[in-house]
DNA sequence: CCAAAAGTGTTAAGCATACACCCATGC
DNA sequence: GCATGGGTGTATGCTTAACACTTTTGG
Protein backbone atom coordinates (compact mmCIF):
# COMPACT_ATOMS: atom_id res chain seq x y z
CA UNK A 1 0.00 0.00 0.00
CA UNK A 2 1.17 3.30 -0.89
CA UNK A 3 2.10 6.35 1.76
CA UNK A 4 -0.11 8.04 3.52
CA UNK A 5 -1.97 10.49 1.46
CA UNK A 6 -3.02 12.81 4.40
CA UNK A 7 0.27 12.96 5.99
CA UNK A 8 3.78 11.14 4.42
CA UNK A 9 5.65 11.63 7.72
CA UNK A 10 3.04 10.33 10.34
CA UNK A 11 4.69 6.98 11.51
CA UNK A 12 2.71 5.10 14.17
CA UNK A 13 1.69 1.53 14.93
CA UNK A 14 -2.06 0.52 15.79
CA UNK A 15 -1.70 -2.28 18.00
CA UNK A 16 -4.95 -3.73 20.41
CA UNK A 17 -4.61 -5.70 23.94
CA UNK A 18 -7.61 -7.63 25.43
CA UNK A 19 -7.63 -7.64 29.38
CA UNK A 20 -9.87 -10.77 29.71
CA UNK A 21 -11.58 -11.44 32.70
CA UNK A 22 -12.47 -14.83 33.53
CA UNK A 23 -14.65 -16.44 36.44
CA UNK A 24 -15.13 -20.14 37.38
CA UNK A 25 -17.79 -19.90 39.94
CA UNK A 26 -15.11 -19.65 42.70
CA UNK A 27 -12.60 -16.86 41.18
CA UNK A 28 -11.97 -13.98 39.18
CA UNK A 29 -9.06 -14.18 37.21
CA UNK A 30 -6.99 -12.35 34.35
CA UNK A 31 -5.97 -14.20 30.89
CA UNK A 32 -2.14 -13.93 29.86
CA UNK A 33 0.34 -15.22 27.46
CA UNK A 34 3.66 -15.15 26.64
CA UNK A 35 4.90 -12.70 24.40
CA UNK A 36 6.44 -14.14 20.94
CA UNK A 37 8.25 -11.11 19.63
CA UNK A 38 11.14 -8.81 21.28
CA UNK A 39 11.57 -6.80 23.02
CA UNK A 40 10.07 -8.69 25.99
CA UNK A 41 9.74 -11.66 24.48
CA UNK A 42 8.41 -14.27 27.07
CA UNK A 43 7.68 -11.84 29.11
CA UNK A 44 3.46 -12.05 31.03
CA UNK A 45 0.93 -9.73 28.02
CA UNK A 46 -1.76 -9.10 27.79
CA UNK A 47 -3.60 -10.62 24.78
CA UNK A 48 -2.66 -8.51 21.69
CA UNK A 49 -1.40 -7.66 18.26
CA UNK A 50 -1.08 -5.55 15.69
CA UNK A 51 -4.20 -5.13 13.71
CA UNK A 52 -4.11 -5.08 9.88
CA UNK A 53 -4.83 -2.61 7.31
CA UNK A 54 -8.52 -4.73 6.52
CA UNK A 55 -9.53 -4.97 9.67
CA UNK A 56 -11.64 -2.57 11.55
CA UNK A 57 -10.64 -2.54 15.46
CA UNK A 58 -13.31 -3.96 16.80
CA UNK A 59 -12.76 -6.83 13.95
CA UNK A 60 -8.85 -7.03 14.77
CA UNK A 61 -9.54 -7.35 18.52
CA UNK A 62 -11.81 -10.08 17.74
CA UNK A 63 -9.39 -12.14 15.47
CA UNK A 64 -6.49 -11.51 17.61
CA UNK A 65 -7.95 -12.86 20.48
CA UNK A 66 -8.92 -15.76 18.77
CA UNK A 67 -5.50 -16.07 16.81
CA UNK A 68 -3.67 -15.92 20.46
CA UNK A 69 -6.31 -17.79 22.23
CA UNK A 70 -8.55 -19.87 20.66
CA UNK A 71 -11.20 -17.86 22.24
CA UNK A 72 -14.01 -16.88 20.41
CA UNK A 73 -17.52 -15.31 20.40
CA UNK A 74 -16.16 -13.10 23.12
CA UNK A 75 -17.91 -10.06 23.27
CA UNK A 76 -15.40 -7.15 23.70
CA UNK A 77 -15.92 -4.10 24.70
CA UNK A 78 -13.34 -1.08 23.68
CA UNK A 79 -12.02 0.19 27.54
CA UNK A 80 -9.57 3.37 26.12
CA UNK A 81 -6.91 4.05 23.69
CA UNK A 82 -3.22 4.32 25.41
CA UNK A 83 -1.09 6.79 23.49
CA UNK A 84 2.28 7.58 24.94
CA UNK A 85 5.32 8.18 22.86
CA UNK A 86 7.24 5.94 24.66
CA UNK A 87 5.18 3.07 25.71
CA UNK A 88 6.64 0.73 23.27
CA UNK A 89 11.12 1.25 23.39
CA UNK A 90 10.80 -0.23 20.10
CA UNK A 91 8.84 2.54 18.39
CA UNK A 92 5.96 4.61 18.59
CA UNK A 93 2.94 1.93 19.02
CA UNK A 94 -0.82 3.31 20.15
CA UNK A 95 -2.70 0.29 21.93
CA UNK A 96 -6.46 -0.12 22.16
CA UNK A 97 -7.56 -1.79 24.68
CA UNK A 98 -10.67 -4.07 25.23
CA UNK A 99 -11.96 -6.17 28.08
CA UNK A 100 -14.52 -8.97 28.53
CA UNK A 101 -15.48 -10.99 31.04
CA UNK A 102 -16.16 -14.11 30.25
CA UNK A 103 -17.09 -17.59 32.37
CA UNK A 104 -13.99 -20.19 32.59
CA UNK A 105 -15.44 -23.78 31.08
CA UNK A 106 -13.66 -26.48 30.02
CA UNK A 107 -13.39 -25.77 26.60
CA UNK A 108 -11.80 -22.46 27.22
CA UNK A 109 -9.05 -23.94 29.34
CA UNK A 110 -8.01 -26.71 26.57
CA UNK A 111 -7.98 -23.99 24.05
CA UNK A 112 -5.56 -21.50 26.37
CA UNK A 113 -3.40 -24.18 27.19
CA UNK A 114 -2.79 -25.05 23.65
CA UNK A 115 -2.20 -21.03 22.97
CA UNK A 116 0.57 -20.85 25.73
CA UNK A 117 -1.87 -18.56 27.65
CA UNK A 118 -2.63 -18.72 31.21
CA UNK A 119 -5.50 -17.85 33.72
CA UNK A 120 -3.88 -16.02 36.98
CA UNK A 121 -5.74 -15.27 39.68
CA UNK A 122 -6.25 -11.67 39.99
CA UNK A 123 -4.42 -11.02 43.23
CA UNK A 124 -1.57 -13.20 41.54
CA UNK A 125 -0.81 -11.32 38.25
CA UNK A 126 2.38 -11.28 37.61
CA UNK A 127 4.89 -8.01 36.30
CA UNK A 128 3.41 -7.05 32.79
CA UNK A 129 5.20 -5.03 29.84
CA UNK A 130 5.02 -2.01 29.27
CA UNK A 131 1.75 0.10 30.75
CA UNK A 132 -0.26 -3.45 30.36
CA UNK A 133 -0.68 -3.30 34.31
CA UNK A 134 -2.16 0.03 34.04
CA UNK A 135 -4.65 -0.90 31.49
CA UNK A 136 -5.33 -4.02 33.88
CA UNK A 137 -6.13 -1.22 36.63
CA UNK A 138 -8.52 0.70 34.27
CA UNK A 139 -10.35 -2.20 32.83
CA UNK A 140 -11.37 -3.40 36.71
CA UNK A 141 -12.68 0.10 37.65
CA UNK A 142 -14.58 0.19 34.59
CA UNK A 143 -15.50 -3.24 35.35
CA UNK A 144 -16.71 -2.82 38.53
CA UNK A 145 -18.53 0.82 37.45
CA UNK A 146 -20.78 -1.22 34.72
CA UNK A 147 -21.48 -3.79 37.32
CA UNK A 148 -22.95 -1.53 39.83
CA UNK A 149 -25.16 0.30 36.67
CA UNK A 150 -26.30 -2.57 34.87
CA UNK A 151 -26.74 -6.18 35.98
CA UNK A 152 -24.67 -8.70 34.04
CA UNK A 153 -24.27 -12.52 33.68
CA UNK A 154 -25.50 -13.12 30.12
CA UNK A 155 -22.48 -15.61 28.96
CA UNK A 156 -20.89 -14.93 32.01
CA UNK A 157 -22.35 -17.20 34.34
CA UNK A 158 -23.11 -20.97 32.65
CA UNK A 159 -26.37 -20.91 31.34
CA UNK A 160 -27.82 -22.07 34.37
CA UNK A 161 -26.35 -20.30 37.86
CA UNK A 162 -26.91 -20.38 41.79
CA UNK A 163 -27.43 -17.24 43.32
CA UNK A 164 -24.88 -17.80 45.62
CA UNK A 165 -22.58 -18.24 42.24
CA UNK A 166 -23.93 -14.96 41.34
CA UNK A 167 -23.08 -13.17 44.40
CA UNK A 168 -19.37 -14.53 44.14
CA UNK A 169 -18.84 -12.83 41.73
CA UNK A 170 -20.24 -9.58 42.62
CA UNK A 171 -18.14 -10.09 45.51
CA UNK A 172 -15.10 -10.91 43.84
CA UNK A 173 -16.06 -8.19 41.35
CA UNK A 174 -15.87 -5.53 44.07
CA UNK A 175 -13.49 -7.14 46.63
CA UNK A 176 -15.72 -7.10 49.35
CA UNK A 177 -18.66 -9.08 50.98
CA UNK A 178 -22.66 -8.86 50.39
CA UNK A 179 -25.61 -9.80 53.09
CA UNK A 180 -27.01 -12.71 51.27
CA UNK A 181 -30.53 -11.78 51.74
CA UNK A 182 -30.20 -8.18 50.54
CA UNK A 183 -28.33 -9.33 47.90
CA UNK A 184 -31.12 -11.78 46.66
CA UNK A 185 -33.80 -9.54 47.27
CA UNK A 186 -32.03 -6.83 44.84
CA UNK A 187 -31.21 -9.34 42.37
CA UNK A 188 -34.36 -10.98 41.95
CA UNK A 189 -36.48 -6.97 42.32
CA UNK A 190 -34.36 -6.80 38.84
CA UNK A 191 -37.14 -9.01 37.26
CA UNK A 192 -34.11 -10.61 34.92
CA UNK A 193 -33.57 -13.88 36.08
CA UNK A 194 -35.95 -17.01 35.74
CA UNK A 195 -35.78 -19.87 38.56
CA UNK A 196 -36.02 -23.71 37.32
CA UNK A 197 -36.88 -26.52 39.21
CA UNK A 198 -33.87 -27.48 38.90
CA UNK A 199 -30.72 -27.84 41.39
CA UNK A 200 -27.02 -27.92 42.10
CA UNK A 201 -25.65 -29.69 44.17
CA UNK A 202 -22.12 -29.47 43.80
CA UNK A 203 -21.11 -27.52 46.66
CA UNK A 204 -23.71 -28.03 49.69
CA UNK A 205 -25.98 -31.05 50.41
CA UNK A 206 -29.07 -29.43 50.28
CA UNK A 207 -28.71 -28.01 46.81
CA UNK A 208 -29.22 -24.59 45.52
CA UNK A 209 -32.16 -23.76 42.55
CA UNK A 210 -30.61 -22.59 39.07
CA UNK A 211 -31.45 -19.68 37.74
CA UNK A 212 -31.60 -18.83 33.90
CA UNK A 213 -31.53 -15.04 32.30
CA UNK A 214 -34.87 -13.70 31.30
CA UNK A 215 -34.71 -13.21 26.86
CA UNK A 216 -34.88 -9.67 26.18
CA UNK A 217 -31.12 -8.73 27.63
CA UNK A 218 -28.28 -7.93 25.24
CA UNK A 219 -27.78 -11.74 23.56
CA UNK A 220 -24.34 -10.32 22.12
CA UNK A 221 -23.03 -8.07 25.34
CA UNK A 222 -21.44 -10.23 28.13
CA UNK A 223 -21.22 -6.92 30.07
CA UNK A 224 -24.27 -4.63 29.15
CA UNK A 225 -27.94 -5.36 29.71
CA UNK A 226 -29.83 -3.52 27.13
CA UNK A 227 -33.19 -1.65 28.16
CA UNK A 228 -32.01 -1.60 31.78
CA UNK A 229 -32.45 1.94 33.42
CA UNK A 230 -28.86 3.21 33.93
CA UNK A 231 -30.21 5.38 36.66
CA UNK A 232 -31.18 2.31 39.05
CA UNK A 233 -27.81 1.15 40.29
CA UNK A 234 -27.76 -2.24 40.75
CA UNK A 235 -24.81 -2.86 43.73
CA UNK A 236 -25.10 0.12 46.23
CA UNK A 237 -25.29 -1.71 49.27
CA UNK A 238 -21.42 -2.53 50.25
CA UNK A 239 -22.60 -3.09 54.30
CA UNK A 240 -22.50 -6.70 55.19
CA UNK B 1 12.12 8.04 10.27
CA UNK B 2 11.71 4.48 8.95
CA UNK B 3 9.26 1.63 8.43
CA UNK B 4 7.79 0.03 11.59
CA UNK B 5 10.08 -2.36 13.18
CA UNK B 6 7.45 -4.61 14.01
CA UNK B 7 5.25 -4.72 10.67
CA UNK B 8 6.37 -3.14 7.28
CA UNK B 9 3.23 -3.10 5.81
CA UNK B 10 0.98 -1.88 8.46
CA UNK B 11 -0.54 1.58 6.49
CA UNK B 12 -3.08 3.40 9.59
CA UNK B 13 -2.91 6.55 10.14
CA UNK B 14 -3.74 8.05 13.66
CA UNK B 15 -5.78 11.37 14.09
CA UNK B 16 -7.96 12.49 17.19
CA UNK B 17 -11.05 14.53 17.17
CA UNK B 18 -12.41 16.57 19.92
CA UNK B 19 -16.24 16.75 20.95
CA UNK B 20 -16.18 20.45 22.93
CA UNK B 21 -19.15 21.00 25.09
CA UNK B 22 -19.91 24.58 25.58
CA UNK B 23 -22.27 26.31 28.44
CA UNK B 24 -23.14 29.73 28.07
CA UNK B 25 -25.19 30.13 31.08
CA UNK B 26 -28.40 29.35 29.39
CA UNK B 27 -27.51 26.60 26.19
CA UNK B 28 -25.21 23.53 25.91
CA UNK B 29 -23.58 24.38 22.41
CA UNK B 30 -21.13 22.13 19.96
CA UNK B 31 -17.90 23.65 18.78
CA UNK B 32 -17.84 22.75 15.11
CA UNK B 33 -15.41 24.31 12.22
CA UNK B 34 -15.27 23.65 8.71
CA UNK B 35 -12.87 21.03 7.31
CA UNK B 36 -9.94 22.53 5.56
CA UNK B 37 -8.58 19.70 3.64
CA UNK B 38 -10.01 17.02 0.97
CA UNK B 39 -12.36 15.54 0.72
CA UNK B 40 -15.08 17.28 2.16
CA UNK B 41 -12.93 20.26 2.89
CA UNK B 42 -15.59 22.99 4.01
CA UNK B 43 -18.11 20.43 5.34
CA UNK B 44 -18.75 20.91 9.36
CA UNK B 45 -16.28 18.61 11.10
CA UNK B 46 -15.51 18.30 15.10
CA UNK B 47 -12.02 19.70 15.98
CA UNK B 48 -9.63 16.92 14.76
CA UNK B 49 -6.27 16.23 12.69
CA UNK B 50 -3.69 13.91 12.34
CA UNK B 51 -1.01 13.45 15.86
CA UNK B 52 2.23 14.06 15.26
CA UNK B 53 4.66 11.55 15.92
CA UNK B 54 6.44 13.00 18.80
CA UNK B 55 3.07 13.91 20.48
CA UNK B 56 1.09 11.23 23.03
CA UNK B 57 -3.05 11.48 22.34
CA UNK B 58 -3.18 13.39 25.25
CA UNK B 59 -0.81 16.03 24.11
CA UNK B 60 -2.14 15.90 20.75
CA UNK B 61 -5.12 16.32 21.71
CA UNK B 62 -4.79 19.83 23.62
CA UNK B 63 -2.24 20.93 20.85
CA UNK B 64 -5.15 20.38 17.67
CA UNK B 65 -7.57 22.20 19.93
CA UNK B 66 -5.28 24.44 20.15
CA UNK B 67 -4.37 24.95 16.78
CA UNK B 68 -7.51 24.74 15.37
CA UNK B 69 -9.70 26.84 18.40
CA UNK B 70 -7.39 28.82 20.47
CA UNK B 71 -8.79 27.08 23.49
CA UNK B 72 -6.24 25.88 25.92
CA UNK B 73 -5.98 24.66 29.27
CA UNK B 74 -9.30 22.72 28.65
CA UNK B 75 -9.64 19.41 30.42
CA UNK B 76 -9.85 16.88 27.57
CA UNK B 77 -11.29 13.47 28.46
CA UNK B 78 -10.99 10.24 26.09
CA UNK B 79 -14.06 9.58 25.03
CA UNK B 80 -13.22 6.41 22.44
CA UNK B 81 -11.34 5.46 19.45
CA UNK B 82 -13.53 5.08 16.03
CA UNK B 83 -11.51 2.30 13.92
CA UNK B 84 -14.04 1.71 11.17
CA UNK B 85 -12.34 0.17 7.90
CA UNK B 86 -13.43 2.78 5.67
CA UNK B 87 -14.52 5.76 8.23
CA UNK B 88 -12.51 7.81 6.27
CA UNK B 89 -12.59 7.35 2.45
CA UNK B 90 -9.69 8.63 1.22
CA UNK B 91 -7.36 6.26 3.68
CA UNK B 92 -7.75 4.03 6.47
CA UNK B 93 -7.59 6.32 9.47
CA UNK B 94 -8.60 5.84 13.05
CA UNK B 95 -9.60 8.50 15.21
CA UNK B 96 -9.12 8.84 19.02
CA UNK B 97 -12.23 11.45 19.89
CA UNK B 98 -11.72 13.20 23.36
CA UNK B 99 -14.47 15.54 25.11
CA UNK B 100 -15.18 18.60 27.27
CA UNK B 101 -17.44 20.80 28.60
CA UNK B 102 -16.04 24.51 29.14
CA UNK B 103 -18.36 27.66 30.10
CA UNK B 104 -18.51 29.60 26.83
CA UNK B 105 -16.51 33.00 27.64
CA UNK B 106 -15.74 36.13 25.74
CA UNK B 107 -12.51 35.43 25.33
CA UNK B 108 -13.48 31.86 23.85
CA UNK B 109 -15.69 33.42 21.34
CA UNK B 110 -13.24 36.08 20.10
CA UNK B 111 -10.80 33.41 19.26
CA UNK B 112 -13.01 30.79 18.06
CA UNK B 113 -14.32 33.74 15.60
CA UNK B 114 -10.65 34.19 14.44
CA UNK B 115 -10.51 30.48 13.62
CA UNK B 116 -13.25 29.77 11.55
CA UNK B 117 -14.85 27.89 14.54
CA UNK B 118 -18.67 28.09 16.19
CA UNK B 119 -20.85 27.29 18.27
CA UNK B 120 -23.98 25.61 17.44
CA UNK B 121 -26.69 24.83 19.54
CA UNK B 122 -27.28 20.98 20.41
CA UNK B 123 -30.56 20.44 18.39
CA UNK B 124 -29.20 22.71 15.61
CA UNK B 125 -26.20 20.70 14.98
CA UNK B 126 -25.53 20.29 11.03
CA UNK B 127 -24.96 17.22 8.99
CA UNK B 128 -21.26 16.33 9.72
CA UNK B 129 -18.27 14.66 8.39
CA UNK B 130 -17.67 10.43 8.15
CA UNK B 131 -18.76 9.13 11.63
CA UNK B 132 -18.61 12.76 13.56
CA UNK B 133 -22.27 12.52 14.21
CA UNK B 134 -22.20 9.09 15.93
CA UNK B 135 -19.10 10.50 18.03
CA UNK B 136 -21.25 13.30 19.46
CA UNK B 137 -24.06 10.86 20.04
CA UNK B 138 -21.95 8.77 22.60
CA UNK B 139 -20.44 11.76 23.75
CA UNK B 140 -23.49 12.71 24.94
CA UNK B 141 -24.32 9.67 26.55
CA UNK B 142 -20.78 9.73 28.22
CA UNK B 143 -21.43 13.58 29.51
CA UNK B 144 -24.63 12.06 31.09
CA UNK B 145 -23.19 9.18 32.78
CA UNK B 146 -20.85 11.48 34.37
CA UNK B 147 -22.74 14.32 35.08
CA UNK B 148 -25.39 11.03 37.20
CA UNK B 149 -22.27 9.73 39.04
CA UNK B 150 -19.91 13.11 40.05
CA UNK B 151 -20.81 16.15 40.12
CA UNK B 152 -19.16 18.82 37.67
CA UNK B 153 -18.68 22.24 37.18
CA UNK B 154 -14.97 23.51 37.89
CA UNK B 155 -14.17 25.37 35.37
CA UNK B 156 -17.38 24.57 33.74
CA UNK B 157 -19.65 27.75 34.81
CA UNK B 158 -18.07 30.75 35.94
CA UNK B 159 -16.02 31.42 39.06
CA UNK B 160 -19.30 32.44 40.82
CA UNK B 161 -22.49 30.94 39.54
CA UNK B 162 -26.28 30.98 40.66
CA UNK B 163 -27.77 27.40 41.72
CA UNK B 164 -30.57 28.64 38.68
CA UNK B 165 -27.52 28.44 36.50
CA UNK B 166 -26.04 25.28 37.57
CA UNK B 167 -30.21 24.21 37.57
CA UNK B 168 -30.06 25.02 33.65
CA UNK B 169 -27.19 23.28 33.01
CA UNK B 170 -28.08 19.88 34.47
CA UNK B 171 -31.17 20.23 32.33
CA UNK B 172 -30.06 21.14 29.35
CA UNK B 173 -27.47 17.99 29.50
CA UNK B 174 -30.61 15.73 30.34
CA UNK B 175 -32.96 17.74 28.21
CA UNK B 176 -35.91 17.42 30.59
CA UNK B 177 -36.41 20.07 33.48
CA UNK B 178 -35.87 19.52 37.56
CA UNK B 179 -38.16 20.74 40.24
CA UNK B 180 -36.08 23.16 41.66
CA UNK B 181 -37.02 22.42 45.37
CA UNK B 182 -35.44 18.90 45.10
CA UNK B 183 -32.70 20.46 42.93
CA UNK B 184 -31.22 22.74 45.44
CA UNK B 185 -31.93 20.87 48.22
CA UNK B 186 -29.92 17.86 46.32
CA UNK B 187 -26.77 19.87 45.10
CA UNK B 188 -26.76 21.95 48.67
CA UNK B 189 -26.58 18.25 50.02
CA UNK B 190 -23.35 17.42 48.19
CA UNK B 191 -21.22 19.96 50.74
CA UNK B 192 -19.39 20.62 47.80
CA UNK B 193 -20.49 24.76 47.19
CA UNK B 194 -19.82 28.00 49.40
CA UNK B 195 -22.55 30.40 49.30
CA UNK B 196 -21.18 34.09 49.13
CA UNK B 197 -23.30 37.11 49.70
CA UNK B 198 -23.29 38.54 46.29
CA UNK B 199 -26.14 38.31 44.18
CA UNK B 200 -26.57 38.02 40.30
CA UNK B 201 -29.48 40.01 39.10
CA UNK B 202 -28.69 39.72 35.91
CA UNK B 203 -31.91 37.42 35.53
CA UNK B 204 -34.03 39.00 37.66
CA UNK B 205 -34.78 41.55 39.54
CA UNK B 206 -34.52 39.85 42.70
CA UNK B 207 -31.38 38.64 42.22
CA UNK B 208 -29.71 35.28 42.93
CA UNK B 209 -26.89 34.44 45.46
CA UNK B 210 -23.38 33.70 44.19
CA UNK B 211 -22.25 30.11 44.86
CA UNK B 212 -18.98 28.96 44.17
CA UNK B 213 -16.63 25.49 44.45
CA UNK B 214 -15.04 24.18 48.00
CA UNK B 215 -11.51 24.02 46.83
CA UNK B 216 -10.19 20.31 47.00
CA UNK B 217 -12.47 19.16 43.86
CA UNK B 218 -10.24 18.30 40.97
CA UNK B 219 -8.83 21.36 39.57
CA UNK B 220 -7.55 20.23 36.56
CA UNK B 221 -11.17 18.20 35.39
CA UNK B 222 -13.20 20.08 34.19
CA UNK B 223 -16.06 17.50 34.29
CA UNK B 224 -14.70 14.60 36.96
CA UNK B 225 -15.17 15.76 40.53
CA UNK B 226 -12.14 13.61 42.66
CA UNK B 227 -12.82 11.69 45.79
CA UNK B 228 -16.91 11.93 45.14
CA UNK B 229 -18.98 8.97 46.48
CA UNK B 230 -19.50 7.16 43.03
CA UNK B 231 -22.06 5.20 44.37
CA UNK B 232 -24.18 8.05 44.99
CA UNK B 233 -25.55 9.48 42.11
CA UNK B 234 -25.88 13.21 41.81
CA UNK B 235 -28.87 12.98 39.49
CA UNK B 236 -31.47 10.39 40.20
CA UNK B 237 -34.98 11.98 39.97
CA UNK B 238 -36.40 12.59 36.51
CA UNK B 239 -39.77 14.44 38.31
CA UNK B 240 -40.90 17.73 37.42
C1' DC C 1 -48.33 47.54 42.27
C1' DC C 2 -47.18 43.84 39.63
C1' DA C 3 -44.53 40.73 36.90
C1' DA C 4 -40.78 37.62 37.14
C1' DA C 5 -37.56 34.92 39.09
C1' DA C 6 -35.59 33.26 43.70
C1' DG C 7 -36.18 30.94 47.53
C1' DT C 8 -38.25 27.73 51.04
C1' DG C 9 -40.68 23.01 53.93
C1' DT C 10 -43.45 18.94 54.42
C1' DT C 11 -45.15 14.57 53.45
C1' DA C 12 -45.38 9.92 51.48
C1' DA C 13 -43.25 6.19 49.28
C1' DG C 14 -39.52 3.45 48.05
C1' DC C 15 -35.04 1.69 48.77
C1' DA C 16 -30.95 0.41 51.44
C1' DT C 17 -29.32 -1.57 55.39
C1' DA C 18 -28.97 -4.32 59.42
C1' DC C 19 -29.88 -8.36 61.50
C1' DA C 20 -31.15 -14.13 63.06
C1' DC C 21 -33.23 -18.12 62.37
C1' DC C 22 -35.13 -22.36 59.92
C1' DC C 23 -34.50 -25.76 56.02
C1' DA C 24 -32.79 -29.64 53.46
C1' DT C 25 -29.55 -32.99 52.87
C1' DG C 26 -25.42 -36.15 52.72
C1' DC C 27 -22.58 -38.06 55.57
C1' DG D 1 -27.99 -36.26 64.37
C1' DC D 2 -25.16 -32.84 62.88
C1' DA D 3 -22.53 -29.96 59.95
C1' DT D 4 -22.93 -27.31 55.83
C1' DG D 5 -24.57 -24.19 52.88
C1' DG D 6 -29.36 -22.46 51.10
C1' DG D 7 -33.05 -19.90 51.92
C1' DT D 8 -36.32 -16.41 54.11
C1' DG D 9 -38.71 -11.63 56.71
C1' DT D 10 -38.88 -7.48 59.29
C1' DA D 11 -37.86 -3.08 61.23
C1' DT D 12 -35.33 1.35 60.79
C1' DG D 13 -33.55 5.23 58.58
C1' DC D 14 -32.45 7.66 54.55
C1' DT D 15 -33.30 9.38 49.91
C1' DT D 16 -36.40 10.56 46.43
C1' DA D 17 -40.27 12.73 44.63
C1' DA D 18 -44.36 15.32 44.67
C1' DC D 19 -46.26 19.47 45.66
C1' DA D 20 -47.54 25.58 46.52
C1' DC D 21 -46.67 29.60 48.47
C1' DT D 22 -43.79 33.72 49.99
C1' DT D 23 -40.03 37.03 49.01
C1' DT D 24 -37.70 40.56 46.57
C1' DT D 25 -37.28 44.29 43.58
C1' DG D 26 -36.97 46.87 39.03
C1' DG D 27 -39.89 48.77 36.14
Amino acid sequence: MSASKYDLNQQITVAVDCIIFGFDGENLKLLLFKRKVEPFINSWSLIGSLIKNSDSLDDGAKKILYRLTGLSDVYLQQLKTYGEVDRDPLERVISVAYYSLIRIEQFHLDSIQSHDAEWFNLDEVPELIFDHGQMVQDAIRQLRAQASNQPFGVELLPELFTLPQLQTLYEKIYSTEFDSRNFRKKMLSLGIFIKTDKKDKSSSKKGAFLYKFKKGGSASSAIAYENFDSFRPVVRFLGK
